[in-house]
DNA sequence: TTGTCTATGTCAAAGTCCTGACACCAAGAC
DNA sequence: GTCTTGGTGTCAGGACTTTGACATAGACAA
């Protein structure tokens, strides 16, 4: 309540602005993909298999930062919903490659309008200097935190 | 597998890259924390105690981006470990300040340092300025996404 | 005072996600 | 050829978090 003696250093931390920026995005799509009747993993399933269709569930699950085990119960979701499809068989290794049909290529329409104008929305009055800035500074946190310490 | 005919947009994406980001940062920082047997949230609820001294569960739930239910468990647990300690009764409505004790600013050094070190090394490479720019950016980010469309 | 609103702490139930484990398949080493 | 390694799909089990709900306490207006 009262002004803290200690100055309130948390807040400056990079990880810590990181993840409440994360926390925002979330929370503002998944408010923005309620109304698609949509979860925010369902979505970037969908939008991975937009464009990069025929993926396995294992590079699903790499790709939208989740374990092969919630991306499996995510596809079969959507399997049910009509949204993608998989084939009985693998056609190679154990791999069953995933891919849109035309229901699911239509959600994945409106779903990716409504995500662009909440990453419209973040970005506003961010210069394209400052989201190409933004970007570059994030992906070498990245490279520098998975450098070796990989697992 | 084979290159994408539709240029994989996604990974250009600041939603993604933040997300990415976050996800890196987070497996990091447990690693980080494992060895002193803390979680995430656990620590980030000693640093704001030690910060700022005597905030309630509620405030707690809030700094650390968790539920007031999942913040309170976490309190349970700490307060069984002897590393914080709270009132049996409110000195003022219902809440109840939270205090370190002596082993809980212990374990929060170590445990600050340890995440110091996430930090330093997420952000090798980066100069201040880009540190800094890199803060601002995502300050705006949040204030952006929170602005009305809250809660 | 009374009523309303907001905020807090807590309980129970539900959901979500991950960890651990197993079987299977391909590729390369021996 | 055989064996080992890495990658995949799937099945429980358990840990964690959230959603929903309730009782309580202070602030404010009628």
């Amino acid at each position: 309540m009262s002004t803290p003696e200690t100055v309130g250093r948390v807040e400056e931390a990079v990880g810590y602005v990181l993840k409440q920026a994360a926390v925002a995005l979330r929370n503002s799509m998944d408010a923005a993909l309620r109304p698609l009747h949509l979860t925010v993993p369902q979505y970037a399933c969908l939008e991975l298999l937009g464009q990069r269709p025929g993926l396995s569930n294992a590079e699903l699950a790499r790709g939208a930062f989740v374990t092969r085990q919630s991306m499996n119960v995510v596809l079969r979701g959507l399997e049910a919903r009509g949204l993608v499809t998989r084939p009985e068989t693998a056609p190679r290794g154990r791999e069953l490659p995933t891919a849109l049909t035309e229901t699911g290529r239509e959600h994945l329409q409106a779903a990716s309008a409504a995500v662009r104008n909440v990453e419209k929305k973040m970005c506003a009055g961010l210069t394209p200097a400052h989201q190409r800035d933004l970007r570059k500074s994030l992906t070498a946190c990245v490279r520098n935190l998975t450098e070796d310490r990989q697992r």
